[in-house]
DNA sequence: CTGAATCATGCACAATCATGCACAAACGCG
DNA sequence: CGCGTTTGTGCATGATTGTGCATGATTCAG
């Protein structure tokens, strides 16, 4: 997945670590060791570093990062936050070197963002500051934001503005957020509004990937985004049902299972 | 793999060498010494060249492209809060309940957006994707986000496709950041897009607020922005030089100063 | 309380670095 | 052509930085 180059720079090391902190909320000074192929000690030392400057903060076994203060347990778990690493670091192996992706909202598509890899020359087209905001961080990506009316429980802009700028664009690939899927009516969603802007990002891509924590099937939701055809892939929970597996696969779709453990 | 031809002029290697960091991303000194089959030394003089340059950063082994130093957004804004927080809590008080905010990107103006009160009606245009997002989090505000491409050192959209959204608003005050400021030239901006794009937000706006560290006085840049005539306020720190203080009056620009404490 | 994991520290060694110097090729100019 | 100058290069030197290991100290879980 991830770049674990086996020689990298310390300075590059401490950048891919604070890459991680950022998108990954937390790192394990073993873990760190053994992907960089280097002791803990310099792992250790880096982190200290870091956190002398500021840019971390130092715990037994890793590194936090700062500000953001670590969500208590139960509603991590409520928020299903490594669920969606796992579904989100499977949906970014789709993509492929020099796509254009258009990325909508919703925490899942920012989990997916944050697992991109680097130095693959994406065109990142998104709806959502928070999504800039994160790739801004990054190198090698040409990020586009969709402008138009921010609507604050989607995170995203919306309106009419943005529907027409979306369909001046041409993507390889598209992640709309979905609250509900369906084996026969396809994928839906809770807002009028966000419909309409999934709709067009949907039509302006080659494909369409979908990616859903296993709660979505059996969800129900008021505004239709696509029927299940307009869907190319489907990225879901490895403890979906069977016969659902094989019915979207029936369908032409090719469905992906995220891994147990990562 | 690439070209590496065994007798190279210094310059062509220079050139190969900036390539190499920009499709990269990084660049080993023992690389190159073998790839272009010359002493270390001589490649750590290329490296030391370029980096005096401005045009790579030097670190322990190699260098890496300029503009990946900068730390993360979410970390530069750390930088010298007390002058901002100050700077930014008098410049809020310049804005009236039900305006229009046209408000750039820049570790400044996100204070100011922290700054701004809740319950004015306030309609805020911004190209920061930082700034919608930490607006998005509160009540009161009608956000409207300015599309385009992100140019990763703003942290904001820039481009025709920007300029051309912000001609279309129509504001009641806007905060362009400013690189540089002079009693007879006025406003500048080290870069030349986003100088463009400010010009815009200036052109689009009823009145203009300039806000400015202390520093940004006898500081240099390359491209105008806007001449003194058309700023109608100024917002600097309370230890400015009385002079010029008077200077910029005289010129009827309004000047607030940051308050010494808070 | 106990054992295992993690940690900070000091140290030795290796890699990388800046600097000065000598030499060679390219260059300018009489 | 001849000769001083400039420029680029490699090498030697000593300094700086990064790394791994050993040693106790500290933290954590049971």
């Amino acid at each position: 997945m991830s770049a674990a180059p086996s020689d990298a720079l310390p300075e590059e090391r401490q950048r891919e670590i604070l890459r991680r902190l950022s998108s990954q909320g937390r790192v394990v000074a073993a873990e760190l060791a053994i992907n960089f192929a280097i002791s803990e000690d310099s792992i250790r030392r880096d982190l200290r570093e870091l956190a002398a400057r500021g840019l971390c903060r130092r715990v037994y076994g890793g590194a936090l990062p700062v500000g953001q203060e670590q969500l208590p347990v139960s509603l991590r778990r409520a928020l299903q936050v490594e669920t969606k690493l796992r579904l989100a670091s499977k949906a970014a192996s789709l993509v492929r070197s020099g796509q254009t992706l258009l990325i909508d909202a919703g925490s899942t598509n920012s989990a997916i963002a944050d697992a991109l890899p680097d130095r693959m020359n994406l065109t990142i087209v998104t709806t959502a500051p928070d999504i800039a905001q994160r790739l801004m961080d990054r190198q090698g990506f040409e990020i586009l934001m969709i402008g138009g009316r921010i609507d604050k429980r989607a995170g995203a802009t919306v309106g009419a503005q943005t529907a027409l700028e979306i369909r001046r664009v041409r993507a390889d690939l598209c992640f709309p957020g979905a609250c509900a899927i369906d084996l026969d009516t396809g994928v839906w969603d809770v807002d009028s509004e966000e419909a309409l802007i999934k709709r067009a990002m949907i039509e302006s891509s080659g494909e369409t990937a979908v990616v859903v924590t296993t709660d979505k099937f059996g969800a129900i939701a008021a505004h239709h985004i696509a029927t299940v055809d307009q869907i190319d892939h489907l990225i879901a929970e490895h403890d979906i049902d069977a016969t659902i597996h094989a019915a979207f696969e029936a369908k032409s779709v090719s469905v992906y299972l995220a891994d147990k453990d990562r």
